[in-house]
DNA sequence: CTTGAGTCTAGACTGTACTCCATAGTTTAT
DNA sequence: ATAAACTATGGAGTACAGTCTAGACTCAAG
């Protein structure tokens, strides 16, 4: 058990809570490099980077389903770009979509409040009107 | 009970399933105008505006908590404009802070993918090398 | 009067990503 | 040897917005 990690020092170490590697480990995202004969989780310190990595992912839009599949293709696939690429592209066209919509919404909005502000601020308002 | 609807009638009439009806009631949105003495809810047409509202309001952004603010300044308030007016207001910011961080993810995400496009497609991908 | 359709309640389940808890066992330091 | 600190497990709770189910009751039509 040379150089590997207990899970309190992989969190220390990685910025992650105890409870959420665990969490991870029941997603199938990361696992100990062993198991002591009482239970005890050892980790080698490229878990620590494993878990970074899903930081990062998390940050980037990606679910941890999605970041799952990352690490697989790492995995199966010998960490072949072209595989990434795939999903990194169409995480991008979600974000898109999701900006799109939200734009829409924004547009919206700004009619329904531009319809406020153009009327006496005592008045009824045409949005809340719509309650009947 | 003369030309109040049961709730499977202002469902049809509404577009919003019986069951969400009653779990908008749990939440304090709705309530039926009145009940029969074996506890059958009856509404009256209105309810049908406040559901559309409602369904409006969603898809403006609004949650359910925020959509019932929204109803209550029209009980409350007497409908006044201005009161709407800040709730609207506020939600465009929600809705623009939503926007500029989807677009730094976009970036960030264009940013990886442009390394793995200069790259050859069978080339360990950089992006999947963090995980050491 | 019976049958089928409609309605009632309370509570469980969905998905996402954790967080917290109790209880028990283990390890480490003094 | 003992206490403090750490770890294990399983399960509950959070937020959001429903959806679905079971089991019981009621209503309308033939």
């Amino acid at each position: 058990m040379k150089n590997l990690l207990k899970i309190g020092e992989l969190s220390k170490e990685s910025g992650v809570s105890i409870d959420t590697i665990r969490f991870y480990e029941g997603k199938g995202l990361i696992n100990p490099t062993n198991r002591s004969e009482k239970g005890y989780r050892y980790y080698d310190s490229v878990t620590s980077s494993v878990l970074q990595f899903i930081v990062s992912s998390k940050e980037l839009g990606f679910t941890l389903s999605e970041i799952k599949d990352l690490i697989n293709i790492k995995i199966n696939k010998n960490g072949k770009c072209s595989f990434a690429l795939d999903k990194i592209k169409e995480k991008e066209r979600d974000i898109d979509k999701k900006i799109t919509e939200l734009k829409k919404i924004k547009t919206a909005l700004k009619k329904v409040s531009k319809k406020c502000e153009s009327s006496n601020s005592d008045s009824k308002c045409h949005f809340l009107e719509l309650l009947g």
